[in-house]
DNA sequence: ATAATCGTTCTTTTT
DNA sequence: GAACGATTAT
């Protein structure tokens, strides 16, 4: 990237009379804009650091930003200056109005999985699956801040009906669990500063000057929190591409675009439409995609690069078969170009797709990291670990009780809860509470109860020791008296309980390190890991291929880039195609093309396993879209055979080779 | 009453 | 391949 900065983002950064949105193309630059604008308000303007807000969407990107304006600072990343997530954001102001909320500061906040588990308890005879739509149904309008009242009236099937009947019981569950979910990190702030234009003022003031991140991905509740922060004035700048707009299935609505031009007539809009990225073919091919939506703002990616090579889409006999081609050609493309393997990324539509990737990787001896997929903080072993620090934290907190007190297994099973669960709910109180109640005794026999008040002493004593004693050693001692290692090795087999224990290894390990460096205690370090869901120990040395999902990939560059399984069905998924969304499945297809700075490899399966039966494929339609400019090639000619034909032919050349000697 | 075991089902994307 | 549910064993 060049050293100067081009006109539009000299006008981006510079323009200040009001509200602007930057609609930045991929690859041209859109983060430089954002910290050099924050480096200039800073040190030209006159305006504090603390009175600075980026918002990103993901805690990648804030860290990566936080990383660049601090480079851009002299090395330091000025004080007070807030660089973070919507929620993140959400949390900082919940905690500090928790009484607003009626909160006490020390909330939990609920992942997925809990708050599935509490929409499935709210609908007794809920089925999982029926939970999971419901809850979904729950997000939906949350983020789109409608009441559970509304929710009621505007129910217009069966499932909506039912989700919002337990959409009531939900509230009131996680609000006597003193816990909030996801959505709620949005929804609670909006509420609050609209019932309290003192609190609303006073953030405003705190907060004068606001970059919103990706701001195509913002959902209503969000573009309602910006406003309210941003106030009339609406000092801020929103950097965004409509083209890159693929979190619509998560409430991102690319409406707000247009909100955004009739709530601020004098919005002021740039274009950043040099691409600093890839080489013209590329761009070529991604703009000829793309120009088949329908389109908010008119754009047009040019670049001075060259044309670069040729795409190249390739036929592969099934997965397998893809995986096992991408890995060699990799390998041979390493060896010849000379580069390292972090040059190289492959992206894929699902998570499902990594496995078979991993494997071929595994066996080719590639190096590889993977980012996204199946959170760190997803995996069973650490959800143990972190019901035991929430539990810490808030004890009315049920659902890290329950999980709490059955991981390991002690002895208490379904009925004692159930027991346990009845007699606090008749009293309105917790889990942790009703078992220091006297009147429990009328309720469990002498050894449930035994068990149940061992627990509690337990919890009761680490929280004794939490602001005594450094986090490392109260984690080690909770270890060792849970005997956790022992219960995975016992009903696990050894491989599995060996890399769960790793697993919790690195976690305490990480958790030590932050308590010693941050000078944190337990409890503090508890209420942080809630929102970082993805452990940022990428190490920027470690030369490795990598790994993502399409929508983890955005914002990410790599000199060569594979795009593997474009097929119908896929990619677009079938679901996009049912639902006609098939539009955002193409800006998925765009991102994915727009990654590749000098060579894009794509791939395509003739065949591919559903269930237990092999189905026909057929290429994308997308390929046809994106232009003539490619080349086709067939497996046949230089894919690897499966392993019979292969053991054939080299028994067949053996032979060919004895008949000749 | 609790715990381990076996079989079945599904996999779009994530703060 | 993992996560859930139903079944069997203690």
């Amino acid at each position: 990237m060049s050293a100067l900065l081009n006109a539009p983002q000299r006008e981006a950064i510079h323009y200040l009379d009001g509200p602007s949105l930057v609609l930045a193309g991929a690859g041209s630059g859109k983060t430089r804009v954002i910290t050099h604008k924050i480096a200039w308000l800073i040190n030209e303007c006159g305006i504090g650091a603390a009175n600075i807000a980026a918002i990103t969407f993901t805690n990648k990107a804030a860290k990566e930003m936080q990383e660049r304006v601090a480079h851009l600072m002299g090395g330091r990343s000025p004080k007070g200056l807030t660089v973070c997530t919507f929620h993140a954001l959400g949390v900082r102001i919940i905690r500090q109005e928790a009484a607003h909320c009626g909160l006490k500061p020390q909330f939990s906040i609920l992942d997925a999985a809990d708050t599935v588990q509490i929409v499935a308890d709210a609908a007794k005879d809920a089925d999982k699956g029926i939970a999971k739509q419901m809850q979904w149904q729950i997000s939906s309008w949350k983020n789109a801040l409608i009441t559970p009242a509304e929710a009621a009236q505007l129910a217009d099937n069966e499932l909506a009906s039912a989700a919002a009947a337990a959409y009531v019981e939900y509230e009131r569950t996680l609000r006597a669990y003193q816990a909030v979910d996801f959505d709620d990190l949005i929804s609670l702030p909006v509420q609050l500063f609209e019932n309290n234009p003192e609190v609303r003022e006073r953030w405003q003031h705190r907060l004068r000057y606001l970059l919103i991140d990706e701001y195509q991905d913002t959902n209503r509740a969000q573009y309602r929190l910006l406003r309210q922060l941003a106030g009339e004035r609406g000092m801020f700048t929103a950097v965004g591409d409509d083209d890159q707009a693929i979190y619509a299935w998560r409430g991102a609505d690319v409406e707000n675009l247009k909100l955004l031009q009739q709530d601020y007539p004098k919005l002021k809009v740039i274009k950043l439409e040099q691409n600093y990225r890839s080489s013209r073919r590329i761009l070529e091919a991604a703009n000829t995609l793309i120009a088949h939506n329908q389109k908010l703002f008119e754009k047009r990616l040019w670049s001075e690069h060259g044309p670069g090579e040729q795409i190249a889409v390739h036929c592969c006999r099934d997965a397998d078969a893809e995986a096992e081609w991408v890995a060699m050609k990799i390998n041979a493309h390493r060896f010849e170009a000379r580069t390292a393997y972090k040059d190289y990324a492959i992206l894929y539509r699902g998570n499902h797709q990594a496995r078979i990737i991993e494997q071929a990787l595994r066996t080719a001896g590639i190096p590889y990291v993977i980012s996204g997929g199946q959170s760190f903080f997803d995996k069973a072993e650490i959800r143990d670990l972190i019901s035991y620090l929430r539990l810490l934290q808030n004890e009315d907190d049920d659902l890290a009780f329950i999980r709490a007190i059955t991981t390991p297994r002690r002895g208490i099973g379904p009925a004692t809860l159930e027991a346990l669960g009845r007699y606090a709910g008749e009293r309105h109180i917790s889990l942790y509470a009703a078992v220091f109640e006297d009147g429990l005794t009328e309720h469990l026999n002498g050894r449930q109860l035994e068990a149940v008040q061992a627990f509690a002493a337990f919890i009761n004593n680490l929280k004794y020791r939490v602001p005594r004693e450094p986090a490392g050693r109260l984690l080690e001692d909770l270890l060792a008296a849970t005997r956790y290692e022992a219960w995975l090795f016992e009903h696990l087999d050894s491989r599995e309980a060996e890399s769960k224990w790793s697993n919790v290894r690195d976690f305490v390990g990480w958790l030590t390190r932050k308590g010693d460096e941050d000078g944190k205690n337990l409890i503090e370090l508890a209420q942080t890991i809630a929102l970082i869901s993805m452990l940022d120990k990428d190490d920027p040395d470690f030369d490795g291929v990598q790994l993502a999902t399409l929508h983890a990939s955005k914002g990410l560059e790599f000199p060569h880039v594979f795009l593997i399984g474009v097929e119908e069905g896929l990619l677009p998924h079938q679901a996009s195609i049912d639902e006609d969304k098939v539009e955002e499945e193409r800006r998925l297809m765009y991102v994915g093309i727009t990654r590749a700075q000098r060579t894009l490899t794509i791939s395509w399966c003739e065949r591919r396993k559903s269930g237990k039966e092999f189905r026909p494929c057929e290429l994308s339609r997308f390929i046809a879209e994106m232009g003539g400019d490619v080349k086709q090639t067939n497996r046949r000619s230089n894919d690897p055979l499966p392993k019979e034909e292969g053991k054939n032919r080299a028994a067949a050349l053996m032979a060919m080779l004895e008949r000749r000697g």
